[in-house]
DNA sequence: CAAAATACTTACTAATTAGTAAGTAAGTAC
DNA sequence: GTACTTACTTACTAATTAGTAAGTATTTTG
């Protein structure tokens, strides 16, 4: 007997790897660079095959965020992640920003939406702004707690800096792309030198 | 006798009242947000007309790209910025980053087109590149010279603190945009808190 | 086994896009 | 005043866009 809910990270369904192919595209390029034609060709199905799993771009759109947000919240309810003291979690943040420089020089979800913002439909609007918001708050949290057990130094409040922590890294990884990595690690070392105690 | 080579700041012609509407369209919805129609359409006349002046949409782009290069130069050489001393020239830059905050949530030019960077024109490339490049080399030489001065404050070497405060300031723009004017003046505090000694 | 849902394809529409070619009216040069 | 330039308009093309409707093969369900 064959699993009928096989986890199967073998072979990801159509669905999927639409969603997995439009997701890269959006930060590798911007999501006004990608068409339905674009997908389909390289998916080796038809544009309507498409419609059919996500009946407009908004639609699409709006999956994309829907998921990196389900995703945020996994990554930080993770033991690995959740039980880590502050400067580690920290250091974790930094990794899943460079992993996303290290691959075709992705921006984040933030800062490949937040230029197109108001051109977005409203439903991906919310997703986002929970989404920015959610991983926000968690930073903040982070800050709170290393600047109580003295692991973390930085002056203003928490939530002040974890706004201004993530801004810089969305940014960093936005002039990675125009000009090239070093800016990136020049940025994220700045950061390590002024937050770690 | 008029003065043929007037300065006429009264009545634009079409040419720069094109470049004025596409460079507020770029930094209010972004490059791909608008079209020759809309512009057409925005100004009474026809897309044609667009062409006449802009061939090309690359050519338009670039051209709001050279127009923002040629007035940071100018911003930069300007007595009224350049004779102040280091703790001022960074409030006049942070002034130039709450004026775009107020109009319309502009982000900067840099944070516009950074996220649909590798769809963009080579020659855009290259002006933006340029652009980020020179001022960040203005903003270190402001931070050198105020820390030689003792008038700001912060740990690492100048280029790396300039790289690290424009890009925080482009992405703190970005965040107006998706949230509200608050965090953006939050991480403009956050970075005097910081800086000024 | 029959009905129904799933996952598509084929074939199409209507709108929008950037861009071009040819014509024209008004001003400038000599 | 004739030639030329400037600054357009009109009218068009070819490509691409998102999206739809109808049909079909395969799988699932009762």
């Amino acid at each position: 007997m064959t699993t009928p809910a096989a986890p199967a990270a073998l072979a990801p369904d159509t669905r999927t790897r639409i969603l997995d192919l439009a997701e890269s595209l959006l930060l590798e390029r911007g999501f006004n660079a990608f068409s339905y034609q674009h997908l389909a060709k390289a998916l080796g199905v038809k544009p309507a095959a498409i419609h059919y799993h996500y009946p407009s771009k908004d639609d699409l759109g709006t999956a994309i965020v829907a998921r990196q947000l389900r995703r945020l919240r996994k990554w930080r309810d993770l033991p690995r992640v959740a039980d880590l003291p502050p400067a580690e979690q920290l250091e974790a943040l930094f990794a899943v920003y460079d992993n996303h420089a290290r691959q075709e020089c992705r921006v984040c979800l933030f800062g490949a939406l937040a230029a197109d913002f108001r051109t977005l439909p409203a439903p991906m609007q919310a997703e986002l702004r929970t989404f920015n918001g959610e991983l926000t708050a968690w930073l903040a949290q982070v800050l709170a707690v290393g600047k109580a057990t003295g692991a973390l130094r930085f002056v203003g409040s928490p939530s002040a800096k974890a706004v201004q922590v993530l801004t810089t890294l969305a940014g960093a990884l936005q002039v990675a792309r125009v000009h090239d990595e070093t800016p990136y690690h020049t940025i994220v070392s700045q950061l390590r030198l002024e937050l770690l105690a």
